[in-house]
DNA sequence: GCCTCTGGTGGCACTCAATGTCAATGTGCG
DNA sequence: CGCACATTGACATTGAGTGCCACCAGAGGC
């Protein structure tokens, strides 16, 4: 029950911020305001939140965990570029449908893809995500993600297409459907997800004449 | 004269900063003891730094700026993934080779990725250099950066590789040879960076005549 | 019912990053 | 020499973030 209490004050406080940072600016909304607005003492904000940044980006702070989640849960026998992709679009799918309506989400997102300082934490979570994914990639191919590079560059490509996407959904307001942006990326950045990486990778993208015989790839 | 004066203030403060936040670490060091250090007021290293974060980061600073030149300076016909290639390889020897020795930037690097402030302001500086990379393969290509999602993802593909062989640098502390590296990571991504979107690219990589064997699939 | 232990909270004081303001200083030029 | 211009240093101020301590619940033992 004092669990209960903890998950309805930090709600209290991620509501408060986010209606005056979305609606005033990062900049112009100091901590006070957050905390007056939410009905708590300066000193207890930053029990929940390590930073004024963290509230706004903890939002999406399951995302990494849920990308991972997901790539775990995916058929071993799949190819990383389905795996990802199923991934990403959970991870996204999560985001788009937080807190009741898309909305609220795309808000959020927009305050951070517009301020340098949210940007900058955002971009920081993200690369922890991708050393995540690249840790679990490796797993599932069975490869030493300190020697072989392919781990970190398909996490990094999957992010990229996370990233785009994201940029993407939020310049159209919302209009065009993350999901089918999210196939068009991985469709362009699979040959290189799913390319043998021992062997003959020119070969099989040259080969891709009428029907590409796609050697085996890594299983 | 002036000119010269201010240089020098700025490499002073530079020297001192980096010099005390390696030995110390980032938090373990105020801005009063590297303006000490310097022999300047603490006002004046804000006229030169934005923050101090700024002093460290914008020691890569023009890394993005480079890249892009570079980039620009490729000749048209090559293909995305060579051209990427040689820019990010001129990223990253202007990095090794900063200020006289490589073990300088060396420990800047590890300072930066140990750091998580740093790490941020580092990530979304490339975030900034991946619009501009985008940007310029846009131009390059003769693609609209709005529409299409290929240069952006492209762009986030080859500072996937720049990031990746950075931190493989790093982590070998100068002992692998950046070049090779970033030639390895790049023989992964290629096959995503020269593939499909126009017929004949495929062609091209396969080195052969001019035979667009594949339909042309529109994103 | 009383005591105690515990976890969360509020208030206070403090450090430090970052910015605005203004006087002082130095440099170039007529 | 005196004027214009840029740079600097010395406050003063705001706001983020932290340590510390007193306070106030509820849970459980006596």
């Amino acid at each position: 029950m004092a669990e209960r209490k903890r998950q309805l004050v930090s709600n209290e406080l991620t509501e408060a911020a986010l209606q005056l940072l979305a609606s005033k600016g990062y900049d112009a909304v100091t901590v006070d305001e957050i905390v007056a607005a939410a009905g708590v003492s300066r000193r207890t904000f930053f029990r929940y939140f390590a930073s004024k940044e963290d509230v706004v980006v903890q939002f999406l702070a399951d995302l990494g965990a849920g990308m991972r989640a997901e790539l775990a849960a995916r058929p071993g026998a799949e190819r990383p570029s389905a795996a990802l992709r199923h991934a990403v679009g959970a991870g996204l799918a999560a985001c788009a449908d937080r807190s009741d309506h898309a909305e609220r989400a795309l808000r959020v997102v927009r305050l951070i893809l517009r301020t340098p300082a949210l940007l900058a934490r955002f971009m920081e979570r993200q690369a922890g995500w991708r050393e995540e994914l690249a840790e679990e990639l490796a797993r599932r191919l069975g490869l030493d993600a300190g020697t072989d590079l392919y781990p970190r560059l398909a996490a990094g490509m999957a992010l990229s297409a996370f990233d785009t996407v994201l940029r993407r959904w939020s310049e159209s307001e919302g209009t065009e459907d993350p999901t089918a942006l999210t196939d068009r990326a991985f469709t362009l950045i699979a040959p290189a997800l799913d390319a043998d990486r021992r062997a003959d990778r020119i070969v099989d993208v040259a080969g891709a004449g009428a029907r590409p015989s796609r050697p085996g790839r890594r299983g």
